[in-house]
RNA sequence: GGACGAUUAGCUCAGUUGGGAGAGCACCGCCCUUACAAGGCGGGGGUCACUGGUUCAAGCCCAGUAUCGUCCA
C-alpha cells in the first residue's frame, strides 16, 4: 500500500465497476426501501446543496441495502421551465444571432431537446463522482412520455373535481421573461426609493376638516396613479373620516374616484391617505375587492404605459365603469421612466408636495433579477384548500413526519394560510395545458383535442385552438414520487416502491415542493383499502449549507465552492476563472477575486470523495445553517489518512501471515477482549444514529473509535504481542486485528464508499467473514451483539490506559524524552492492581516505555520521586537526576488545586441537607464515591509534597 | 409589526426524560519511536448572551430582556 491515501487513483474505476455490474439496482428480495431523488434542475451543476443531501440519501441506501433491503434510490431531472428556456435563448443569441421567434415555438422546442441531449447529463455525471449508488437505468426526466402522460391526466382530473380554474387575477409579473411567477419564486429585498405626496384635489367643491380642498396621498409608485380607482382613509381618522364617500378627481386622468373608509390607511404612516390601484399592487386589490372598486390596467407586458387603459370591474370582466382614456405623453414608456415623467408632471401642476426618501421592500424575480409587476392576467390556478386540508391531517396524524419535528410548525403555518396556486406559465418549455378555446373563448380541457371534440360534440369545422401557456414546472415535480414510478398505470413498482420511506430536502422548497408534493400524492394514490398513500413517510430537513462567514453561496457574491473541487482540488487561477468568467454583473469581478485570492491564496487542494462525504455528514446536525469549514474538509482528510495508515499497518502485520481464519490455537490478549467490545458499542451507536437521522453522531461515533480507541490505543497495544507474544497470542491478534477492521470497513461504508470498499478488498481475505458477492455494497451491515461486550476487559483496559496516562504525564510535564526508558515503583498495591499488573506489565512498559516496574513493600518509603495516583495505587518515578525538585512541586500544586477544588464542590453537595434528602440515592453514592476519589488523591499528593518538599 | 430559529472554548459546532461542560480545527510544549509529520505524546483555554423563577440540583424546564438570522406583512 501507498504511504498516502490517494483517492483519485480508485475513486472512478470503482464507480464504473459498481454500476457495471449493476449494484445499485434494486435486488427484488427483502422488504422494499426507496428515496426519490429530489429532481436536480437539467441546467444545474451539482452544488454543496445537491452534494450534502445527496450523501445523506447514498448512505440511507447504502445503509439499507446492506441491511437486506430491496432499495431503489430513483433519480432523474426536472425541466426546469424557465431556466431552460433562457439557457438555450442565450446560446442561439450568441451562436445564430437569432431569438427563440425565429425558431418558431416547435422549431424552438425541438432546439431544446437538442440541447438537453448534449448538455442535460452533465449533473447525472458529477453526482456519479459523489459516489451515489443511484439505480441509473431507471432515470426519469420530468418531459419525458410517461411523466407527461402523468401530468395532463392529474391536469384533467383537477379540472373535472373543479380544483383547477381559469381566471384573471393579479399575478407576480416578469417584464423580462414575460410570464407569471409563484410567490415563492419572487424574492424580497429591502431598498432604498422614495415616498412621494401627491395632492390629489377634492372634487365638488369638498373640504377636509382642516378646510383644504385637496388630499396628499403617499406613495412608492406613483406611475401607478393612472391606474387609481380610489383613496382609501382610515375610517376612525378624524382629518378624513367625513370625506368617506365623497369623491377626488384624479390629476392627469381626471377621473373620479371615490374616497373609501378601510383599515388598510394608516393614520400614523405617511399622510393618512392611500392611493389604491387594484391592477398593481396586492394590497390595493383586496382594498378595491372590499370596496367593489373597478381595476385599470395601465401596463403592457413589458411593464410600459399602454395607450388606453383595461377597464374591469371586480369580477375581471371588461367594464365600461370608466374611460380608457390615457394621457398620450406617457403611452409606450417604461414605468420607471414614466414614474419621472409623471412625477415631473406633477410637479409642473404644483401638485408635487413632497419627496421623501424611503426604505422599503421590492419584489425581484429570482430568475430575472427585475422587479417584478403585479399584473392582472387569465391564469390558470389549482384551488388548494380542500386539498391542503388532507394534506394537513396527514402530517398532524403522523403519517408523514419531519425530522426534525420542528419544521411540522412550518409546513403548517404555510399551509393554513394557503393561496390557490397559479400554475400557468407563459413560456414555451414545459407541459402545454390541455385546454382548447373555441373562438367564442369558451374553454374545454381534455387529454387531446379529439377528446374534447369527442366528449363536447364539437364538429370538425369548428375551430379549437389550444391555450399557449404551459404548467410550472413545480407542478410536475408534484407528482414526482409516483410518476416515476410508473403512474398512472398500475405498476408493480408502484407497488413496491410507493410510498417512499423518506424525502430528503432542504427547508427552503417545503412550500415550493414538499407541501405540494403531499397534496397531490394524497388526491391521486390510493392504497388497497383506498386510504390516501402519501409519498413519503419521512421528510428529514437539512440545513443550508453557508459559507465560512454565513452567507448564503451565490454565483453573484463569488462565494460558491464547487463540491468537485474538493475532491479534485483546483488551482488558484482556474478558480478565479470559474468565481469571474461569464457573470452576470462583471462589475463584481474584482471585488470576488480579491475575496477569493484572500480565501484560497493557492487555490484548493485535493480531499477526495470520501472525506467530502464524511465532512458532510458530520456536519448534518439539527440546525438551520451550517457555515462551511474548510479546516473540517482538512481535518477529515486527515482522518481518511489515518484509516489509510491504520489498515496499512494492519495489512502488513497480517497479510502474509496466519490470521486464524482456519482456526488454530488462539489466546485473546485483554486488548483484543476490549476492542471487540468497543466495537460493539460503535456498532449499537452507529445504528441508533442513522436511524435517528443524526449522521453528526454517526461520523462522530465512527471517527471517536476510528482515531481515539483503534488507532491510538489498541494498534499500539498490538505492537508488544506482535512483536513479543506467542504463536497462539500472535494469531489472536492478528485475528482480532483483520476482523474487528473488515467490520468497521463495512460499518462506515455507507458514509465513506471508496476508501471502504478498496482497503475491504484487501482486507477481507484474511479474515474468517463470509461474504456475500465480491463488493463491501452487497455485505451485511454490522449488527450490535451486546454478548461481545466484556465489562471486565473495558474496566481492566481503563485501568492500564491511566497508568500509561499517568506516566506519559509525567514524563511531559517534566520534559524527559519520549525515547528515555523509566523506572516505576508501585506503592499501596491492591490484590486487583497486581492481578492487573502481572496480566499487563508487557503493555505497560511499551506503551509508557519503562525500564522496570517494581513493586515497593507495605511500609517501604521509596526515594524522593514524581507522583502520580490512580485509586489507591500510587505510581513513582524516582527524580534522581531526571526531575527538577521546583518543577514537580509546581506539577503537584496544579494537581492539588484541582483536586481540592472538586473536593469542595462534592462536599458542598452532601452536606447539604436537601440534596442528601431528595436526590437519587444513585446520584448520591456517585458524589461519595467522587469525594473519596478526590480526598484519597489530594491525600496523597499532599504527602509527596511534603517529602519532595524537606530535600 | 408578526412567526420561527439561534446565542456553549479563539473559530465551526455537539450536548436526547435536569445529576461529571464536550468534539474538530486553531493555540502552547516535547518528539522524524520500524502504520501515519495529512503524524505521535502531553498541555492550556468556557460567568453555557443577560435577568429572574421552578428544583436538593438548570447549558437543558418556565417568564422576560438583548443581539443576530430567516420567512411573512
Amino acid at each position: 500500500m501507498e504511504k498516502t491515501f490517494n483517492p483519485t487513483d480508485i475513486e472512478q474505476s470503482l464507480y464504473q465497476s459498481w454500476e457495471s455490474q449493476g449494484y445499485f439496482s434494486p435486488t427484488g428480495e427483502g422488504d422494499s426501501y426507496s428515496i426519490a431523488i429530489p429532481p436536480p434542475n437539467v441546467t444545474g451543476s451539482l452544488h454543496m446543496g445537491h452534494a450534502f443531501q445527496q450523501t445523506i440519501m447514498d448512505t440511507l441506501i447504502r445503509y439499507q441495502r446492506m441491511q437486506g433491503k430491496n432499495t431503489l434510490w430513483q433519480t432523474g431531472c426536472d425541466h426546469a421551465g424557465i431556466a431552460t428556456q433562457m439557457v438555450v435563448e442565450r446560446k442561439i443569441a450568441a451562436e445564430e444571432d437569432k431569438t427563440r421567434h425565429d425558431y418558431g415555438r416547435e422549431g424552438f422546442i425541438d432546439k431544446i431537446w437538442q440541447w438537453k441531449e448534449q448538455s442535460g447529463g452533465t449533473i447525472g455525471q458529477q453526482m456519479r463522482r459523489l459516489g451515489n449508488s443511484i439505480d441509473w437505468s431507471r432515470e426519469r426526466f420530468t418531459m419525458d412520455d410517461g411523466m407527461s402522460e402523468a401530468v395532463q391526466e392529474v391536469f384533467v382530473r383537477l379540472f373535472e373535481d373543479d380544483l383547477i380554474y381559469r381566471g384573471k387575477r393579479l399575478v407576480n409579473w416578469d417584464p423580462k421573461f414575460h410570464t407569471a411567477i409563484s410567490d415563492l419564486e419572487v424574492e424580497n429585498k429591502d431598498k432604498k426609493g422614495h415616498m412621494w405626496h401627491l395632492r390629489y384635489p377634492l372634487a365638488n367643491g369638498e373640504t377636509t376638516a382642516e378646510g383644504k380642498n385637496y388630499l396628499v396621498v403617499a406613495t412608492t409608485r406613483p406611475e401607478t396613479m393612472l391606474g387609481d380607482t380610489g383613496v382609501a382613509v382610515n375610517p376612525e381618522d378624524p382629518r378624513y373620516k367625513d370625506l368617506i364617500g365623497r369623491q377626488v378627481l384624479l390629476p392627469l386622468v381626471n377621473r373620479l374616484i371615490p374616497i373609501v373608509g378601510d383599515e388598510h390607511a394608516d393614520m400614523e404612516k405617511g399622510t393618512g391617505c392611500v392611493k389604491i390601484t387594484p391592477a398593481h399592487d396586492f394590497n390595493d386589490n383586496e382594498v378595491g375587492k372590499r370596496h367593489n372598486l373597478p381595476l385599470i390596467n395601465i401596463l403592457d407586458k413589458d411593464a410600459a404605459i399602454l395607450t388606453a387603459a383595461e377597464v374591469y370591474n371586480n369580477k375581471g370582466e371588461p367594464s365600461n365603469d370608466y374611460s380608457t382614456e390615457l394621457p398620450a405623453e406617457f403611452a409606450g414608456l417604461d414605468r420607471f421612466v414614466a414614474r419621472k415623467a409623471i412625477v415631473a408632471k406633477f410637479d409642473e401642476l404644483g401638485l408635487l408636495v413632497e419627496v421623501k426618501d424611503h426604505d422599503l421592500v421590492a419584489p425581484y424575480g429570482d430568475r430575472s433579477g427585475v422587479i417584478i409587476e403585479p399584473l392582472l392576467t387569465d391564469q390558470w390556478y389549482v384551488r388548494v384548500e380542500k386539498l391542503a386540508a388532507p394534506a394537513i391531517a396527514a402530517v398532524e396524524d403522523g403519517d408523514i413526519e419531519f425530522v426534525p419535528k420542528q419544521y411540522e410548525n412550518m409546513y403548517f403555518a404555510w399551509m393554513r394560510d394557503i393561496q390557490d396556486w397559479c400554475i400557468s406559465r407563459q413560456l414555451w418549455w414545459g407541459h402545454r395545458i390541455p385546454a382548447w378555446y373555441d373562438e367564442s373563448g369558451k374553454v374545454y380541457v381534455g387529454r387531446s383535442e379529439e377528446e374534447v371534440r369527442a366528449n363536447n360534440d364539437i364538429s370538425a369545422d369548428c375551430k379549437l385552438t389550444q391555450d399557449n401557456d404551459v404548467l410550472d414546472t413545480w407542478f410536475s415535480s408534484a407528482l414526482w414520487t409516483f410518476s416515476t414510478l410508473g403512474w398512472p398505470k398500475e405498476t408493480d413498482d408502484l407497488k413496491t416502491f410507493h410510498p417512499t420511506d423518506v424525502l430528503v430536502t432542504g427547508f427552503d422548497i417545503i412550500f415550493f415542493w414538499v407541501a405540494r408534493m403531499i397534496m397531490m400524492t394524497l388526491h391521486f394514490n390510493k392504497d388497497e383499502n383506498g386510504k390516501s398513500q402519501v409519498p413519503f413517510k419521512k421528510v428529514y430537513v437539512t440545513g443550508l449549507i453557508r459559507d465560512e462567514n454565513g452567507d448564503k453561496m451565490s454565483k453573484s457574491k463569488g462565494n460558491v465552492i464547487d463540491p468537485l473541487d474538493m475532491i479534485d482540488g483546483i488551482g488558484l487561477d482556474d478558480l478565479l476563472e470559474k468565481r469571474t468568467g461569464n457573470m452576470m454583473q462583471p462589475q463584481l469581478a474584482k471585488k470576488i477575486t480579491k475575496l477569493t485570492k484572500k480565501e484560497f491564496p493557492n487555490g484548493i487542494e485535493a480531499h477526495g470523495t470520501d472525506a467530502l462525504r464524511f465532512t458532510l455528514t458530520s456536519v448534518a446536525t439539527t440546525g438551520r445553517d451550517i457555515s462551511w469549514d474548510m479546516k473540517r474538509l482538512e481535518g477529515y482528510r486527515n482522518f481518511t489518512n489515518k484509516l489509510w495508515n491504520a489498515s496499512r499497518y494492519v495489512i502488513m502485520n497480517t497479510e502474509e501471515h496466519d490470521c486464524g481464519a482456519k482456526g488454530g490455537d488462539m489466546e485473546l490478549s485483554l486488548a483484543d477482549r476490549w476492542i471487540i467490545g468497543q466495537f460493539e458499542q460503535t456498532v449499537k451507536a452507529v445504528h441508533e444514529a442513522f436511524d435517528s437521522y443524526r449522521f453528526d453522531l454517526a461520523s462522530q461515533a465512527l471517527y471517536e473509535f476510528t482515531w481515539n480507541q483503534f488507532c491510538d490505543w489498541y494498534l499500539e497495544l498490538t505492537k508488544p504481542v506482535l512483536f513479543k507474544g506467542n504463536e497462539a497470542q500472535q494469531r489472536a491478534t492478528r485475528h482480532t486485528l483483520v476482523n474487528i477492521l473488515e467490520s468497521l470497513l463495512r460499518l462506515m461504508h455507507p458514509i465513506m464508499p471508496f476508501i471502504t470498499e478498496t482497503i475491504w478488498q484487501r482486507v477481507q481475505p484474511l479474515t474468517s467473514f463470509a461474504k456475500n458477492g465480491d463488493s463491501i455494497m452487497t455485505q451485511a451491515f454490522p449488527q450490535f451483539n451486546a454478548q461481545n461486550c466484556d465489562q471486565q476487559a473495558i474496566d481492566d483496559l481503563e485501568w492500564v490506559k491511566q497508568f500509561i496516562i499517568a506516566i506519559r504525564n509525567i514524563r511531559g510535564e517534566m520534559d524527559i524524552a519520549p525515547s528515555k526508558p523509566l523506572p516505576v515503583l508501585l506503592k499501596n498495591v491492591s490484590s486487583e492492581d497486581q492481578r492487573r499488573l502481572d496480566d499487563n506489565e508487557q503493555f505497560l512498559s511499551a506503551l509508557a516505555k519503562l525500564e522496570s516496574i517494581e513493586v515497593l513493600s507495605e511500609n517501604e518509603q521509596g526515594p524522593a520521586s514524581a507522583t502520580a495516583v490512580i485509586g489507591d495505587l500510587s505510581l513513582l518515578i524516582p527524580m534522581a537526576g531526571l526531575i527538577d525538585k521546583e518543577a514537580e512541586l509546581a506539577r503537584l500544586d496544579k494537581a492539588i488545586e484541582k483536586l481540592t477544588k472538586e473536593a469542595a464542590k462534592v462536599n458542598g453537595k452532601l452536606n447539604n441537607e436537601n440534596f442528601v434528602g431528595k436526590a437519587p440515592a444513585a446520584v448520591i453514592e456517585k458524589e461519595k464515591a467522587k469525594l473519596a476519589d478526590a480526598e484519597i488523591a489530594l491525600k496523597k499528593m499532599q504527602e509527596q509534597k511534603e517529602q519532595i518538599a524537606v530535600l
